[in-house]
This record gives structure tokens, C-alpha cells and sequence, in this order.
DNA sequence: CGGGGGCTTGAGGCCACTCAACGATAGTGG
DNA sequence: CCACTATCGTTGAGTGGCCTCAAGCCCCCG
């Protein structure tokens, strides 16, 4: 993403702002909020280390997680006056954000920039599409599955990462409570599909990915 | 939507191709498929009159339709090269469609028209993101409140209005059974929130917006 | 060693689903 | 005009998957 705003250097899915263009790193801490809904969307962020999850609340606590963004994920990015997530940092985290009217700025002359404008939000319209056939349509078990297939995606692609993000957060993403995810993984370790690494629940092997796709799909 | 591609005797948010775009007007009847999932995105399209459900489909037949298109809405517009989608004609439709790479090449140009693609596409993903929150937290009730809103917004906005859908398509868009929507209304009905008009069970009046939009909310 | 957070596990309940029957309406053809 | 059929929607009875509530385990850390 910002492919266009990237040095040769640099690994296109991760991309980097040319000199000219001001960015700072930000840090913040496990669990801290990097801006709430409603709030002005004054800067877009890039992940550079760690993970962040963005959510919706209903007034009585309800909370819906939109998607999780790991290193090198863009968010924050709106095309409105204010920010429709609550952003926080799962881990301690580092980001990097541009102001976005300094981006929009550039998007109107570089229309390499403009095109990654909207290949990013396109990206996120896709996730968000694909979220809602699991939201609406699949069990608590192919939900659990699907996420497992998407974090090996984002994480690795080896078979065996680790979550950044603890049991609530994951049922928050997928419409479930913390003890379905608990007993949907625990249903996926008897049936041989998945394995723990070394006493942490969060460290997680795919042993038979064929399975886990089928029950993901 | 496509505003900058309208003349100004059109009303910006239906929008219209200005002459030297070659766009073709196209009938559809109900239940007819407009494109398939999957299949090649050459063209983007514009309802003009009547209404369009898109959908996925999980292997095992189930369906989440993730938007209805109604008259002056934009659907089919893909960043890739593919539909993400199906699309199906509710009722006897009109629409209008332009090539894709016509757009694109045009949008390469014109910063109005690659800003407008942009918009639509972002206007796409903020309506997602609220779905995925009704989808995954909301109870029926809640979400046969907040459909009955959006389109009250989007028909008429006068209180009263004419679902070009049936029950089945209510119940795919909002992840319930069509069963379920139908106790759900009737339930509103029994309050005294909505009320069917001329014994037509897709007429609805609603008689208490603020008890409806708490509810929805 | 006590405390707390994260996770698991069990028991019971409830909301939405499933299955089934029925009613209403429109269209079709005799 | 009246069957006849098909489609759509409603309603009821019963089931089940996930939620709720609660207890307990494990690990980390003071």
C-alpha cells in the first residue's frame, strides 16, 4: 500500500513516504487509544511494529472489531471530516502517520498517489465484505477457522504464529463471545486440526490447513 | 455519486455521464442476474429504476446479500478484476452501464472523476463497516429496526414507503431467517412503531421514529 | 505466597432457527 | 366465474447453538 509514495528500497506491501513528505513514528502503549470514533480524522497511520484494533461500540458496550491492523497496515485513512473506528493499540506499538491533508494535497496532482488512495479503500471495502458473509452467515466454528486462515495470511503464511490479540478481541471480530472462541479452538486442537506451542494459548500451529480451509469457506 | 461526470440539469446525486461518455441504458427483469460472482468487471453500473440485491453465497447455498441498490446508486464498481458480488434485478429494472476502462482512463485525467470513484468506494465501505457492527452485535429486533430505517432514508424519507424486497431478501441482508424478520415486524407492528398499509405486507408506515431509531441504534 | 489477568470448562438458559401448517394474493386456464 | 397452482407471508411448536453465569486453572509478577 502507498506503493507510490515508496523508495526502490523499500518492500512495496509496506511502502514508505518519500523524503518530502512529513511523517512522524508515534509510539503507544498496549491497550492505549490512537484516536476515537468521532474525532477528527486529521492524520492517517501506517503500522510499523505491533497491532491495533479498530471497533464500534453500541451504547450499552456492545463491540463490534472491524478489522485488526498489523505491520504495514494503513488505517485511520477516512474520506470524511471525522474517524468512524476507535482505534487502539493490542500491543505496544509504533506507528507512523502522515497529516491527511498533506496527502490529499498530493492526490490531487500525483495520480499514482490518488490511485493508492483508492486501492486502499478498496482493500478495506473487500475485508469488510468477506467479514460479513462470516458475520451474518457462518458458525461460530468456520468463523474461528476463517480467522485462523487470515492471521496465517497476515502473520506468517507458515503455519504457526503468534496472536498479538487476546481471546475478547478475537470474539469481538468475529460476533461471538470469548468462551465460543475458547471452545471452537479447543474443538479445533482435539480434532488434530491445530496445535499450542509451548504453554501459550496464543501461540498457535495449523497442522492440517486443508481442513481448517474447508471449514473456513 | 459520479457528480462530476453530470451536467447541471441533472440533480447531483443521481449524476449522468456527460455526452462523450458512452454509456448504454439496460433492462433487467425480476430475479434476473446482472453479473455473477467472479466473473469478469468490464462494466459499472447505475441503477436507474427499480432495485438490485448483491450477494455471496457460501457452498452450501447460504447467502449474505451485502447491498441493496436502488435508483441513482452505483454498484458493479470493482478494483479489481473481477465481481466480488453477484447482482440480481429485485424487480423489473432499469440501468444504465459504462466500461470500466472507460472510467478509469478518464479518471487518470480528471481528479473530479478519480476523486468521485474514491467517494463512492469509500461511501461503499462505511455502509459495510456499519453492517458488520448490526451483523455481529446487533440482536433481530435491533436490526429490523435499523433495515426499516436505512430505508425509510434511502426510498422516500417520508415515513412511509414500499419494500421492493421480499422477506427472504430482508432476512440474508440482516443474517436472520426470514421467519425471524417477519415475527420481528409484526412485534413493531404490535407496538404501535410501524403499520402496514391497504393490506399490503411491503407497504409500511412508521408511526414512531424516535422509538424505532432507539431501537436501531 | 497472594493477587490478578487471561483462558478454560461446565451447567443452564434463551434467542433465533427449524420444521410445519396455514392464510392471503395473484396469475392461469378451463 | 371458479378451481387450481404457485408464491409470499404469518404463525406455532419444538430444537439447538451460542450466550450467560460461575467456578477453577495457569502463569506471571509483585
Amino acid at each position: 500500500m502507498f506503493a507510490s509514495l515508496g523508495g526502490d528500497r523499500v518492500p512495496a506491501e509496506i511502502g514508505m513516504p518519500p523524503p518530502r513528505i512529513n511523517f512522524s513514528e508515534f509510539r503507544y502503549e498496549k491497550d492505549e487509544q490512537i484516536f476515537g470514533e468521532n474525532e477528527p480524522a486529521d492524520y492517517v497511520y501506517q503500522v510499523t511494529f505491533g497491532a491495533v484494533r479498530s471497533y464500534k461500540l453500541l451504547v450499552d458496550g456492545r463491540r463490534q472489531i472491524g478489522a485488526f491492523h498489523l505491520a504495514g497496515d494503513i488505517f485511520g485513512l477516512e474520506n470524511a471530516a471525522v474517524h468512524r473506528f476507535t482505534a487502539e493499540a493490542i500491543v505496544d506499538t509504533k506507528v507512523r502517520l502522515v497529516k491527511r491533508q498533506t496527502l490529499e494535497l498530493i492526490a490531487e496532482k500525483d495520480v499514482l498517489v490518488a490511485r493508492d488512495l483508492l486501492n486502499t479503500t478498496a482493500a478495506k471495502l473487500e475485508h469488510a465484505e468477506d467479514h460479513m458473509l462470516l458475520l451474518g452467515r457462518k458458525t461460530a466454528l468456520e468463523r474461528v477457522a476463517t480467522f485462523l486462515l487470515e492471521m496465517d495470511e497476515r502473520l506468517t503464511r507458515a503455519g504457526f504464529f503468534a496472536l498479538p490479540m487476546n481471546r475478547r478481541d478475537i470474539a469481538d471480530y468475529l460476533g461471538l463471545t470469548l468462551e465460543t472462541v475458547s471452545r471452537a479452538l479447543r474443538q479445533l486442537d482435539e480434532r488434530g486440526i491445530l496445535g499450542f506451542l509451548s504453554c501459550n494459548q496464543r501461540q498457535i500451529v495449523l497442522l492440517d490447513r486443508k481442513r481448517l480451509t474447508n471449514l473456513g469457506a
